[in-house]
DNA sequence: TAGAATACCATGATATCCCATAAGTACCCA
DNA sequence: TGGGTACTTATGGGATATCATGGTATTCTA
């Protein structure tokens, strides 16, 4: 089983490339597609990222709802009118879109975020500050899970 | 079944590498993946260590969790984010990443601590002081039993 | 034909591989 | 039992490969 694991922290250069590490970047090569999937992260001020699997769980999560309900067009306004297929180049790097950038904020440094089937791309210090707030929620919540899962 | 047992202290060289003591090693290298997982210890300034079974409990606990819940996506965030495989080289020797030796205050040297099924890695003074509170705790916690239960 | 997108190449930093060595440990046999 | 020999292990260092990143050339397209 390929996971996204570890944080990275790469740089975007004046043509808006930015390298996915190469950990990710071997994980999406597998796909025949060759692109890495992704759209704007409904909850964080990030972009949700990764492989076929993850653009088959979004078509499989639309599938799911009512063809004409409001909670569908907004979630395939949300999802699918931001989300792309960025093509990797050779060198292994995307280029992201403006509406992307402008979704997370991002200017000229980027931190990729591994989250297990998928991965986020964050601006460095927006992440950094979600990630103190995560570590201090899973803490208070560490007690109630430890009591089944012992050790972690 | 094989088990992390006793206590290890090994140094790192000029190039962030550190060797794995080979009682470890000859567990970890049991596995397909030939890799180290690991990850900053939830409670402890330390590593936590394994082989992929440690990983496929993270992973197992994370499944368990409502994929669309914000206690997922912090759980997620804390552990896949900031956890590794690294890659154990043809000497039995693995780079931590900056990340982790942060979390742990390493400088050059390390002890591995063997918990059974996982290990920790520790700055040596931190973990003797954390060990010398531990035995403390242990004797009181015998002195409080022993009047229930003598000789234990 | 200009501008943008894409493919291709260059480079410094760093990780990885491979070999050397010293100290320790196990083993063997007189 | 003692002493020597062959392994094992931790650690150091040089050579090589990989990666992120910057830049140039080529192709596409409008």
């Amino acid at each position: 089983m390929n996971l996204f694991l570890s944080k990275f922290k790469n740089k975007i250069d004046v043509k808006g490339r930015v390298s996915i590490p190469v950990s990710f970047r071997n994980i999406l090569l597998k796909d025949v597609s060759q692109k890495m999937f992704c759209y704007p992260s409904l909850d964080a001020q990030a972009i949700d990222a990764g492989g076929q699997g993850l653009s088959k769980e979004i078509y499989a999560l639309m599938d799911n709802l009512d063809p004409y309900s409001d909670e569908r067009d907004y979630l395939s306004t949300a999802l699918f009118g931001l989300s792309e297929e960025l093509k990797i180049d050779n060198d292994g790097r995307v280029i992201l879109s403006d509406a992307l950038i402008d979704h997370a904020q991002i200017k000229d440094e980027v931190t990729f975020v591994g989250l297990g089937e998928k991965f986020q791309i964050w601006e460095p210090l927006k992440f950094e500050s979600y990630l103190q707030q995560a570590q201090k929620k899973v803490k208070e919540q560490r007690l109630l899970l430890s009591k089944k899962n012992r050790g972690i």
